[in-house]
DNA sequence: GTCTATATTCGGATAGAC
DNA sequence: GTCTATCCGAATATAGAC
């Protein structure tokens, strides 16, 4: 993330508005960094073909993927909503599987982020708090993205699934690290069914939540800071924390 | 579900053992019922036969579609992994597709009976135990069956994708009457953050956190009880029910 | 860089022998 | 009831013109 966003987190975690002004994969920034990253694959040498390219790919593949799968999608179908032809499309991809892996490596990127954003926190429940929305905002800004590996794993190669189960590993430790501290911190209240490991699980299910059914949450972005109190608040009850603030204004020193 | 099963319900929801035990959606019970709804789409005409065939069919569908998507699987790998000709899958079944709705069908079938024992029960308290152990106990038995549905809603034709997402909108829905109701109980406690939507979307995440991510439950049979309580125990700690047990026993009169 | 035209493979489904 | 052989359309990917 880019420096001034650090800066701002370095005080609190920041609200969806001030996350999202500061989120650097969006928009073209995002298929500039996917074509540099790509260079070797891609038979375009013009950054500014590329990103025009693969933005309507991407787009496409989004819009059509989820109502009836990635290998239900055929590049002629994709070829007739981008307007690109088959030569046109093979001129940004090199083939139709790198479409998903390319979206498996864009996802990756942004969760080690969030996980290395988080760290910045000394304080656990700052930490928490930081990985709970950035995770939350940063699906909600790219939720094609994430909607998309979690249903179309199965379509990458073998060696790319298990990177993909991965990505979700390694979020669900980092929460449960974090969780763990925090209950330690408590320490009044050991009943089995609270344990680190399931809190966890149930975070890390609430923000899949969000972004795997979009059709139940019609405005994300307007609700979405709602939501992530509502889960902080659970999180925290779920531990003993009664006394913790979801709201970040509160939590100022 | 079979009237044994109501009298033992009658008292009070069943652990996992009694459920499975009484629970006939398995075997060749299942395939016998498959082969009784779909009759008229299948060319065999000796129920043995069809049994046999199905378990095979359905079998192999649930082995490789995990690792590869429905749509990539090809009816010439089917018929390798079960061992028959095409003629004679086609024998079995009337299409591909086929194969994707009758597995929707017996979701369908599951999710509205645990509806229905659910309301045999007057307390919302019990009621809300039987649905969401009734949901988590099927959904582990039948788990290849629930796991497909979820990712492969995508491969039914529409009007079936629909009847599909209505199944979850069901269960959902009847979780937050029950929860709904328990909240008015307590009254003490209206928190915006611990409505009832919230907290029954939680509840149901954390059951298809169970069958969909099979390859973090490794021993699914034996953990599934204490998974129940502790769901339980977080829906209870959510909307501050926290003198309610979740373990049955405790719960008699 | 983008297009059209085409090579080639593979999928679902069926017909008819056993 | 099950098998083999085959039809036909569709899909990925490429070659070469513009």
């Amino acid at each position: 993330m880019s420096v001034s966003a650090q800066k701002i987190h370095s005080l609190q975690p920041p609200l969806f508005t001030d996350f999202k002004a500061s989120f650097p994969y969006q928009g073209d920034n995002l298929y500039a960094l996917i074509f540099e990253r790509n260079r070797d694959k891609i038979r375009l040498s013009k950054e500014k073909f590329a990103i025009k390219n693969l933005q309507k790919i991407f787009s496409a593949t989004f819009q059509m993927t989820p109502k009836i799968g990635f290998q239900a999608m055929s590049l002629r179908d994709l070829s007739t909503e981008t307007g690109l032809s088959m030569g046109g499309l093979y001129s940004s991809i090199s083939s139709k599987e790198a479409i998903a892996i390319m979206i498996k490596d864009v996802v990756a990127l942004v969760c080690a982020e969030l996980v290395e954003d988080s760290r910045e926190f000394d304080d656990p429940l700052q930490a928490l708090q930081s990985l709970m929305r950035g995770y939350l905002y940063a699906s909600t800004i790219m939720q094609p993205w994430f909607y998309f590996l979690y249903f179309e794993t199965k379509s990458l190669p073998s060696a790319d699934q298990e990177g993909s189960l991965k990505i979700e590993l390694i979020q669900v430790k980092e929460l449960e690290t974090l969780i763990g501290k925090l209950i330690k911190d408590t320490d009044h209240c050991d009943d089995a069914c609270h344990k680190a490991e399931f809190v966890a699980t149930m975070a890390l299910s609430l923000i899949q939540e969000r972004y795997l059914k979009p059709w139940k949450y019609r405005n994300p972005e307007e609700t979405i800071d709602a939501y992530a109190d509502k889960c902080l608040q659970l999180i925290y009850r779920a531990i003993c924390l009664d006394e913790a603030q979801p709201c970040h204004q509160k939590l100022e020193k």
